[in-house]
RNA sequence: GCCCCCAUGGUGUAUCGGUUAGCACGCGAGAUUUUCAAUCUUGUAGGACGGGUUCGACUCCCGUUGGGGGUACCA
């Protein structure tokens, strides 16, 4: 049975709707929508939404097979470039959230809008009003503070919603429920200005009606305002979307998220390594949850679990710790050619694969890899602390060259078993602690005191690299290490 | 100011009147150990407060406090 009809009297008619109604197209079960305003970078908060919306149009949380389109909210032309469209675009693109139609520009539907707009005046639904903020907060102040704006038609200026001084306007949410707000407390709120362009309430209205959108996932920051455009839904005579409010993500400070708040943005997220598919799983458990255990979900697995009804209510906080934590597991679960490519793509260079091998267990980003890694290309890292820490006495020196003699030694083939074998014998016959002798190689290598394990790290750069690294290390401490006090 | 929403450990969540309030991140300890990680074991920490309703409340109701959102001829 239909949930909720059109009232007696009025009809929406869409204007172009693919195809003609009569020939039974198929109608798909949900259709939803991405509608981001491109006034900036797509932030988190944007792609768990974007996100949600598409696990249910592609999962089967939604009732069967749906559609996604995207818009963009462009109509405030100050604040929307085609660079900001053009970053949104990527960043879904990054995530791997696809849609099926748009993206469609909602500045380019201002015709229609117009045409909607005329149709609620004519209709008497809405009336020209020259009243401006003055006007409103005096017309408060004179009925005691709390109460709707009321105009008077004057032929001229804005167009405003008449609404009704009785009853209540029922929103009806997924997510939270039913809330009724006091009609004669809401402004007759103003459709368009003076000059005929649309206010975005009026554009959203019309747009999701005339693309057939069927549930209204979207932030909790329009929760306030969906009474509005359920007037104008009703002054249309149009059936309303099922809507769905998702909490908003707040930075740790509790505030609303934003710029200050760190990798906030998709592109940022992507630049500092993290992979696509785990801060998919990441963001739909930010304001979801499945059940008391399960933490890691395939994307195959969202589109099968996720549900509107069991988003949560409360804002959440972005916290960047867990995200390295599972992109961490994901990153240890891929492929070693899946690694590598990314790991290519990510720094622009090439022969990745060996260093990657070596480095896959012990990073939980991309971008740390390099910072691990990086000297098997670039050569040492310039560390002075770690140099005179470990090769600034003659201790470490001298375990160095007991290394590098041990190390010549070694007949091919030059693998990390004769390489652990060689380093052991040094142990064995000079009495040393394991990590005093593989830190002094480990800092004429690299550079620094953090690297891959050490018999992968020697066997990869293998003997000739290996030598020259420990050699150049030797010479440049001998004259160092002045005596002190 | 007014309207609306929200409230489980530091963070994300499970629990939909009866549980020792579970899981994950973080943090602490231990194991492992060549650095750093990873991994394993283990510990830590929670129902904002006050009233009700009930045989019994984290769960239902009211209030308070706190937080958030809205209140534009912005989106």
């Amino acid at each position: 049975m239909a949930l909720a009809g059109p009232p007696a009297g009025e009809t929406w008619a869409p204007m172009s709707m693919a195809g003609d109604s009569t020939s039974g197209v198929m109608v798909a079960a949900v259709r939803v929508r991405f509608a981001p305003s491109p006034t900036g970078a797509l932030h988190i908060g944007g792609a768990r939404t974007a996100l949600y919306n598409w696990l249910l149009a592609r999962g089967t949380g939604g009732g069967g097979p749906g559609e996604l389109v995207l818009r963009i909210e462009d109509t405030d032309r100050e604040r929307s470039t085609p660079e900001n469209v053009a970053q949104i675009l990527e960043a879904l693109e990054w995530l791997g959230i696809d849609y099926d139609e748009g993206p469609v520009m909602q500045s380019g539907r201002a015709e229609r809008h117009a045409e909607v707009v005329a149709q609620l005046v004519d209709a008497g639904h809405a009336y020209r009003s020259t009243a401006g903020p003055e006007e409103v907060k005096a017309y408060k102040a004179a009925h005691g503070g709390a109460a709707g704006f009321r105009g008077t038609d004057e032929g001229e200026g804005a167009v405003r919603l008449r609404i009704p001084d009785e009853g209540t306007t029922v929103v009806s949410d997924v997510i939270r429920g039913e809330s009724s707000f006091v009609n004669a407390l809401l402004d007759d709120l103003v459709i368009a200005r003076a000059d005929g362009t649309p206010i975005y309430h009026l554009a959203v209205i019309v747009d999701d009606l005339d693309a057939g959108i069927t549930h209204v996932v979207r932030g909790a920051d329009h929760y306030s305002n969906t009474p509005k455009q359920v007037r104008i839904l009703k002054a249309l005579g149009a059936p309303e979307p099922v809507y769905a409010h998702v909490p908003l993500l707040h930075g740790p400070d509790g505030k609303k998220l934003s710029k200050r708040h760190g990798a906030a943005s998709v592109q940022e997220l992507r630049d500092a390594g993290y992979l696509p598919e785990a801060v998919r799983n990441y963001l739909a458990l930010l304001g979801w949850g499945y059940d008391d255990t399960t933490t890691f979900f395939t994307t195959e697995q969202l589109l099968e679990r996720f549900s509107l009804e069991r988003v949560s209510r409360n804002p959440a906080v972005f916290d960047e710790q867990k995200l390295r934590h599972i992109n961490g597991r994901y990153l240890r679960e891929l492929s070693l050619d899946d690694l590598t490519a990314r790991l290519e793509t990510l720094t622009g260079r090439s022969g990745l694969r060996g260093a990657a091998a070596i480095s896959q267990e012990k990073i939980s980003t991309l971008a740390e890899f390099w910072p691990l890694a990086g000297f098997f290309f670039d050569g040492p890292a310039d560390d002075p602390k770690a140099r005179a820490k470990v090769l600034g006495g003659s201790d470490g020196r001298d375990a160095l060259a007991r290394a590098r003699e041990a190390l010549a030694e070694i007949p091919d083939p030059w693998d990390e078993a004769q390489v652990e074998a060689a380093l052991t014998r040094v142990l064995e016959a000079g009495g040393y602690k394991p990590r005093e002798v593989y830190q002094p190689v480990r800092v004429a290598l690299a550079g620094t005191t953090v690297s891959p394990g050490i018999f992968e790290t020697v066997a990869l750069m293998g003997r000739d690299a290996t030598l020259a690294r420990i050699d150049a290390a030797l010479a440049a401490e001998s004259g160092v290490g002045a005596p002190e006090g």
